[in-house]
DNA sequence: TTATTAAAAGACTATATGGTCTTTTAATAT
DNA sequence: ATATTAAAAGACCATATAGTCTTTTAATAA
């Protein structure tokens, strides 16, 4: 579905904002192990996710990754273009320039609909939306397991 | 969605089809030139088609590329898988190893009908099918315009 | 103020993808 | 036979993606 990179980075969010909800700041390390992705490209995503703007940063002792609570939620939308472009979200399955309704390339019926579903789907989800949802999750079990 | 040359095989592989409807044997040039695809790189993929065993092709004077009617029609998925494999409709969109009902990553839920829909897509959907879908089409136009 | 900690910067490497071009092989027509 | 046609084979190149590692910068704690 997505390319490595995007993959890892959008790991490597919702892992940190899920740590931020537990008032932690993981660094480069500890995000890198918990995400199973190599802790050097790891690293490198993180900087570069800064340098856009979707995370902040702190060098030194006590230092890490965390979200300024002050910035809009990121839409996964957002991520996945600033990564990887918008082609995974959009354009022609046949790879058509000019795919529409009234010139439509002959999986153009069947594929609009799911197109259509994804681009839904990044839009409405963040990172911080998943980041709730697998802290919900935590909840709950914890609770079973008391 | 796809990668180049999966787009380039399924364009490539439908235009000809479509021409051995019509009783005709394309050639790397002519295909190239319709699909939009550079000819080159469109002659490579189509000899690669061939030795998996997707295409039939004649070498001289007359020759070309031509499926042979005994076999059975080609699903998309095949295509797809012998290219790029078949992470682009299966797998979890997360990254997940191990991603199901009961451990779902955070997109699971929502992710999850989409997925199926493509795996869908590309098991009832053929070359042959969809070259069939473009006939008709043409077939319709041209009465249209008489 | 200096040692420690941890991110930032950036050089470097490997592999995959996308693409070009020349030479060889095989089919056909003269 | 041989000239012509067109695919097969394969060398070659450019760029993107994935990944590693060292050095520098900045924050904090002793």
């Amino acid at each position: 579905m997505f390319n490595k990179e995007t993959e890892y980075a959008l790991r490597g969010l919702v892992y940190i904002k899920l740590q931020n909800i537990k008032e932690k700041r993981p660094g480069t390390a500890e995000v890198s192990r918990e995400i199973e992705a190599p802790h050097f490209y790891t690293a490198k995503i993180l900087q570069r996710l800064v340098r856009a703007g979707f995370l902040e940063s702190l060098k030194g002792k006590g230092g890490g990754f965390y979200f300024d609570p002050s910035k809009p939620d990121i839409p996964l939308s957002r991520l996945i273009s600033s990564i990887e472009g918008d082609s995974s979200f959009s354009g022609c399955a046949f790879g058509l320039k000019q795919c529409n309704e009234n010139n439509p390339c002959p999986v153009h019926a069947k594929y609009a609909p799911i197109r259509e579903a994804i681009r839904k789907l990044v839009s409405e989800e963040t990172v911080q939306s998943l980041a709730m949802k697998v802290y919900k999750k935590e909840l709950k079990h914890s609770k079973k397991s008391k």
